[in-house]
RNA sequence: GGUCCCGUAGUUCAAUGGAUAGAAUAGAAGUUUCCUAAACUUUAGAUACAAGUUCGAUUCUUGUCGGGACUACCA
């Protein structure tokens, strides 16, 4: 058997959904909700809506589907739990009879069960629906700036982190409807820049990434490094001979180059500025074989050395207005302590700008060009304080976008001994990291055997599907918002909440369907079992879930979501047989179970940037 | 000092104010004549502490203790 490189492992990238194309169904949640709302107005004269009760999905330890919370209720109605319950069970079932079968009381909660024809015919309009779950175009455009990275360093795990969630956030938000421009903004000048420049300078004896046969970006990051060891070198030698540290700091030989190196470049000093374009040419080399290895992509991209200077006529206006005030100094400043913060430097006296100077002429320029409805900064929480001086700023300049801007705040990811330290070597590689995790999917899979059939490309291909899918999982399955341990150890496992897990779901899933796909016209069985329910109601949240995604930035909603449904299918699979099941009836309603749960497995993983192979 | 964030099984993570706090992993015990055992089943194990708000608190408030980030005329 041999097959297709292209139809091995899913796409990776959304195409955008047609616009006729929509969810226009409301979710079971909500028709239960209009329901409730209906019944209880009938009902009581009070006047009542979504807002006062909840729907829960029931325990599966009681019997129902879904389950109104009654206690909110107790107090305007002044009736007991049990009493609205009935009233309201009783209620829903005679006027909603296609909805709801059955209810029941139990302590306060009324566990309604939903008619099971409202299952099959969920299943039965969307089991081949690849879009299932998608919003159409909205019309809103969104901007994500993510990646962000120096030019003086390779890519660590902070950054993959970072590039992962960018890129999954940007397709959440064009599954709910949104244009989206993905941006980057690149760090490629500054003293931290020069540093690495003037360590080439003065130890590389013209050797280049060629030359020594090193990725561009490692090879610069690696004088980035000699910089420091020779500057750490001349501060202690200049403290034997009795000076003080700080005055040490400042006045050793190499930092005075690199200083001076800096006011050359602004200068543009043709030979420092053929230099600094040679070694980040180095760098874009290697950035561009990273991003291409691990799916990152922008629609823009930035560069510092062409916005630095932006935002200074933005600090007149600033002025003009008020906002901004001079010190005697002749640097501008804003005053936050209003706001709980403090007094924020935003010029400095010699009339050259800062870095939030070019925050807000960025903002301004991404808002000129684009005319954005939503700017999202996916950033790490260390810049929690930077952020909120640029959102104040912007609105207290009164400019049109300084709403919409929006820290999208990741945490920090830390190893099990604490965090990354490059100085005490302990910052976990990217490309290593990647590089090591599609080894381990090689290691596996060599070990399990079963695609010896593959040929190099077929297996290539997979081992990268399976090694950087269990890295993406690994890092968006935890809430973006906090902070994460990295351990190398357990990141490595395939088994259990992992991405390995999902994808051999899928794989299982379509291994039954290549050798037979539903009959379209074929009868299903009605008489759903546990399990099989359970998949249906999973599958039915999905909408919800690619929602919820979206509202909160989070692709983890989508790991977890993903990951129960794939759970809960691999029960469904070791307890009752597909091919072989009970009844040909049975049968065509397990396969379109299995066609839609592989459809919305790979919706789920395609939204968090990881494949899924057909066989592994 | 100031501002902000975080404390949940041994470990890594879940839980719009709702029922007996879920998973995964590590531990223990099982499942292969049958659709891929990277799977499944069973088992044991946790809300830092103390008050408060209420029908109900892991969630909200306050305090205590513990951990972290930020607080550059660097970017």
């Amino acid at each position: 058997m041999n097959f297709d490189l292209i139809k091995l492992v899913s796409p990776l990238t959304i195409t955008p959904y047609p616009a006729y194309h929509y969810f226009c169904s409301m979710s079971i949640t909500q028709q239960i909700q209009e329901s409730v709302v209906k019944s209880l107005n009938e009902l009581y004269p009070q006047g009542f809506s979504e807002k006062d009760f909840q729907i829960n999905q029931t325990k599966p330890e009681f019997t129902g589907d879904y389950t109104v919370v009654l206690f909110s209720l107790v107090k305007s109605l002044k009736l007991s739990p049990d009493a609205i319950g009935n009233q309201l069970g009783d209620h829903l079932i005679k006027n909603s009879p296609d909805l709801f079968t059955a209810y029941n009381i139990i302590k306060g909660f009324l566990n309604l069960e939903i008619n099971e024809t409202y299952w099959l015919n969920l299943l039965q309009k969307n089991y081949n629906d690849v879009c299932f779950g998608k919003q159409a175009m909205n019309g809103k455009k969104v901007m994500v700036e993510y990646s962000s990275p120096n030019t003086n360093k390779p890519l660590h795990l902070g950054h993959l982190r970072n590039n992962f969630l960018g890129w999954s956030v940007a397709e959440i938000l064009k599954a709910n409807g949104y244009e989206v421009l993905k941006s980057c903004i690149v760090n490629d000048r500054g003293i931290h820049i020069c540093k690495s420049m003037i360590a080439w300078q003065l130890f590389a004896n013209g050797a280049t990434p060629a030359s020594t046969q090193t990725k561009g970006d490692h090879f610069v990051g690696d004088y980035y490094v000699k910089f420091n060891d020779e500057y750490k070198k001349q501060v202690k030698e200049l403290t034997e001979t009795g000076m003080s540290e700080a005055e040490a700091e400042k006045n050793a030989p190499i930092m005075l180059q690199t200083q001076q190196m800096l006011q050359d470049w602004e200068a543009g000093k043709p030979e420092v500025i053929e230099l600094w374009k040679k070694m980040n040419g180095w760098v874009y080399e290697g950035f561009d074989v990273t991003y291409k290895n691990i799916g990152s992509d922008f629609d823009r991209t930035y560069y510092e050395s062409d916005t630095y200077l932006l935002g200074k006529d933005i600090v007149q206006t600033g002025l003009d207005k008020g906002v901004f005030f001079r010190k005697p100094d002749g640097s501008v400043w804003i005053d936050l302590t209003a706001d709980g913060l403090d007094e924020k430097l935003v010029l400095r006296k010699d009339g050259t700008s800062v870095y939030i100077t070019q925050d807000i002429g960025l903002a301004q320029q991404k808002y000129d060009q684009y005319q954005i409805d939503q700017s999202i900064y996916v950033i790490g929480d260390e810049q929690n304080y930077h952020m909120k001086v640029l959102k104040l700023i912007a609105q207290k300049l009164g400019v049109p976008y300084a709403n919409d801007i929006y820290h999208l705040s990741y945490g920090m990811v830390e190893l099990p001994t604490g965090k990354m330290k490059s100085r005490e070597g302990t910052v976990v590689d990217a490309d290593d990291i990647v590089a090591e995790m599609i080894a381990t999917a090689q290691q596996h899979t060599e070990e399990l055997g079963k695609v010896k059939d593959f040929n190099t490309e077929e297996l290539a291909a997979l081992y990268q599907t399976l090694g950087l899918g269990a890295m993406k999982f690994y890092l968006l399955r935890v809430d973006p918002k906090k902070k994460m341990i990295f351990n190398p150890q357990e990141s490595i496992d395939f088994h259990g909440f992992t991405g390995p897990f999902v994808q051999y779901t899928y794989a299982r899933i379509r291994s039954i369907l290549r050798k037979q796909s539903p009959d379209k016209s074929a009868a299903i069985s009605a008489g759903l079992l546990p399990l099989e329910k359970e998949i249906l109601l999973l599958i039915e949240q999905f909408p919800a879930a690619i929602r919820e995604a979206a509202r909160e930035l989070s692709p983890a909603v989508l790991a977890n979501y993903v990951f129960n449904l794939a759970k809960t299918f691999n029960s469904l699979y070791t307890e009752h047989s597909i091919s072989n099941a009970e009844t040909e009836e049975k049968k065509q309603l397990r396969l379109r179970l299995a066609m839609m749960t592989a459809n919305v497995l790979q919706s789920g993983m395609q939204l968090m940037g990881i494949r899924v192979p057909e066989r592994m």
